[in-house]
DNA sequence: CTGTTAGCGCGTTCAG
DNA sequence: CTGAACGCGCTAACAG
């Protein structure tokens, strides 16, 4: 391993200072003459200079990258916010550190700890700890926050939300619009506000159409890949078992439905035709499948470059944000939902 | 923002040296003595202190992060990868910094050189660039750096490789034991190591059976989440004009597979009644439609431990790679493939 | 316009 | 066992 060259190294093969060299070879806006200018161009080059960031970082106290958390990246979800973070983050010159939680509250804040000595300028969040504890602690500390996806409830987080509740208000009404009464949601735990937030959207499009809401709910919670789609499955078999069929099965999100399809299928019926099945998400994955699943768009890459924006801004001007933004849910309709009317 | 605390602030506290307090607070081997350490860690508990890892990291030159460069995160392929990646990383206290080049290799040396001037420690890179001289070019600087995917023909670089072309065959051979003999293979362009290899060994197994191969392949190749399905199907509409209807279609990897089958079936044909599909990957998705897919499983997943594992292993013991690994394909037969021979 | 100097926060000699 | 002093690579303040 060569040793790398300083500039004090490239001053001394110059014949001027590393002052000089540091205003021309960092961009300073400061005067230099245009012959020493290039001079010290030349020889950077020639000598194949690279800067290390960590002496400048630690001199001007800004590391130009930014943290993100998020339970797993493997969750095509997050995948796709993650490049929206990533594309802004890029095109303002910032790095992403990258970190998967496994929704594990211990492992989130050892990461926030972790991040925030490494001198992060800011952090994305999608954030699964109940009690904020650290992050707040860190927040005070001067550590810029927008939360994802998960809800969190202090002054200082900028906000990047996406209206649940509405979504599951949306995709309810439309199966009710198509002629379904008996309506079923299959969901996994409800121990997170988003999937509160849908269900609610669910139970009260129900009772204002009149309707009685039909609710499986999964038990515990697994890191499986295919977690959700068994579990649509699962959660299937025990609506199926449990009486009398519904026309229609609402699952709280793309991968659930999957499974509610499959088992669907496996059990002879036929979806939309004997069963229609309304999804949650909008995964590309929807539209490759038979028939295409009709669901709900969040816009996660667009969610992601908001949230970057969000906090570039907050570490550009220092300000607090001053608003939220919430995000509006589209309606997908594709294939797997009948109307019943005709 | 509080001004944070430095050593130096909590030695004034403890009345004592600077020089003790990062003594205790970075475990140093350095005798101290009890009464003084628990002193300290009391106080800069009480204190909240956080340690500048930049300061750190300038002073013993290691950053405890390795970057990660690939493709698109959006790829479950990768995505998958990087949590193997990251799984390894946390373990050994590293983080990591990730990238996604797009397989713009302008873009991929942009990133090299910000990961090198960020002092990161080494790197998993899947290169897309062709012209591989500023990689090299850090390499020779003292940059560790391990191929993924990808191959990388360098003497430095460690290798986590797949046999592509094995995985060929073993599709291929699958496919002609089930008593298919005009098999199809559907390809996004050849333009990249990896695909060439599995050509290779559909080539190579059909050529050994006395078979006439039948390729379509994919002319521009572009970065929509849904480009490999609608490849596939693009592809499939060009193979079912062309002529004699195949028995059998091999496709580059499961995404193209699915496209393959939805074209099959929107054009009245049963999977794998008229025709039979084979895929490539492995993808979690796989099992998820219906027919759930045959395909050729890759360990994404223990590319990703194993190419971090070799990383740090390098890092640790400053050795370069005695040895490269290649990782065995592994078919995974399901549903989608008919057996003719009944 | 250019150079000298003094740290940023930390770890590490080297004396005591 | 403890502390004073130096320097990692870089920029910013101040002189010249």
């Amino acid at each position: 391993m060569k040793k790398s060259l300083t500039i004090h190294d490239i001053a001394k093969m110059a014949e001027v200072s590393s002052a000089t060299v540091s205003r021309v070879l960092s961009n300073s806006s400061y005067p230099v003459s245009p012959e020493l200018r290039s001079k010290i161009l030349r020889i950077a080059k020639e000598a194949n200079y690279v800067p290390n960031m960590l002496g400048k970082q630690l001199k001007t106290k800004t590391s130009m990258t930014i943290g993100v958390i998020i339970p797993t990246i493997t969750n095509t979800f997050y995948s796709s916010v993650i490049l929206g973070v990533e594309e802004i983050a890029r095109k303002n010159n910032y790095q992403v550190l990258l970190c998967n939680s496994f929704q594990d509250p211990v492992l989130e804040d050892k990461y926030i700890q972790a991040m925030f000595e490494k001198q992060v300028r800011g952090l994305v969040i999608s954030s699964i700890s109940s009690d904020k504890k650290q992050l707040k602690h860190f927040i005070d500390m001067g550590l810029n926050v927008v939360a994802l996806d998960q809800k969190v409830e202090m002054e200082e987080v900028c906000q990047v939300d996406f209206d649940y509740r509405k979504g599951g208000v949306m995709a309810t009404r439309h199966l009710i619009s198509k002629g379904h009464k008996k309506i079923a949601y299959v969901t996994a735990p409800l121990d997170r506000p988003s999937r509160v937030s849908i269900y609610d959207g669910y139970a009260s499009a129900m009772k204002e159409a009149g309707l009685e809401p039909v609710v499986v709910e999964a038990g515990n919670e697994t890191y499986s890949g295919t977690y959700e789609f068994e579990n649509g499955k699962a959660l299937t078999r025990k609506l199926l078992a449990g009486g009398e069929r519904p026309s229609a099965v609402f699952a709280c999100n793309d991968m659930t439905a999957f499974g509610v399809v499959n088992e669907l299928n496996g059990q002879g019926f036929k979806v939309p035709d004997d069963v229609s099945v309304m999804g949650f998400d909008g995964i590309d994955f929807g539209q490759m499948i038979t028939p295409p699943l009709s669901t709900v768009l969040q816009p996660t890459y667009e969610m992601g470059r908001l949230a970057c924006n969000m906090l570039l801004d907050m570490l550009i001007d220092g300000k607090k944000p001053d608003i939220g933004i919430m995000l509006q849910p589209k309606l997908l309709e594709r294939e797997s939902v009948a109307d019943l009317r005709g």
